[in-house]
DNA sequence: ATAAAGCGTGGTGTATGGACAACGGTCAAG
DNA sequence: CTTGACCGTTGTCCATACACCACGCTTTAT
């Protein structure tokens, strides 16, 4: 098939298929004699893995760290536990520092810490410049 | 005072400062004969509230958009509560997000969701190719 | 006097994940 | 035969918040 399809079957567009092979996602593609390349289902089906980890919150770069280590045989269900968990952790991590802005800006909005006049005062010196 | 020691006292690097100088957050910087710029403590107090309004979780382009409802007088209690509340708002729906990330994380720790073997099963085909 | 430390300016780099545009070749329909 | 839709490549741009580097001048310490 070629790109448009593909797009239509994994929901991407043609920029970033594009993006995720020039990244190595994608292997093997081959081309018809006019220069045009082919995808296979084989090629959907890693895309549409793709899409999948990146709604487990892992990034390009971390896919790709796991897609080298798959390549070299070397990814385990212990070591893929050990990824998930990391990433687990690190968004518990975000999670808190969100929940430390919220905090903030619920003291805020109590007037135990009065921001917006702390805001009015320093406008004011700075105006006598 | 000079930069190094603007820096000193707001805790911020020469770097960030002069960011935030070129975003427009310091007013009225006034120079030496040799070109040297000299802070006031007026600058102080507004990079202290740009670090503290940093701390409830605006942005910079946010802050921007406040300090200029304050130059035009404009920054009521009301708006600041409305800036407060829109935020608040947007944290939990990034809150959500990654709360969706973690159960969908959960699923496959538990099994439930062989993602891993199916990632197997994909390279493998892919290796066909 | 000379070297080190401080300052300003201007420019580049970083991570992330693509979007968008321009140029030119290719194929199908009318 | 030409127009439009499709394809590939290359390159630029976006947001965010600075860090870092180089160049050249100034000030300070020795």
């Amino acid at each position: 098939m070629r790109i448009s399809e593909i797009c239509q079957q994994t929901g991407m567009t043609k920029d970033a298929i594009r993006y995720y092979e020039e990244l190595g996602f994608l292997a093997n593609i081959k081309r018809s004699e006019n220069g045009y390349k082919h995808y296979t289902s084989a090629h959907v089906e890693q895309l549409i893995l793709l899409k999948r980890t990146k709604e487990l919150g892992f990034t390009l770069k971390e896919i790709k760290e796991l897609a080298g280590l798959f390549f070299s045989k070397k990814l385990t269900e212990d070591i893929m536990t050990q990824y998930l968990r990391k990433k687990e952790s690190e968004i518990d991590a975000t999670i808190i520092q969100l929940t430390h802005y919220k905090s903030e800006i619920n003291l805020t909005l109590s007037g135990k810490c009065q921001h917006s006049d702390q805001l009015i005062k320093t406008i004011r010196a700075s105006e006598k410049n």
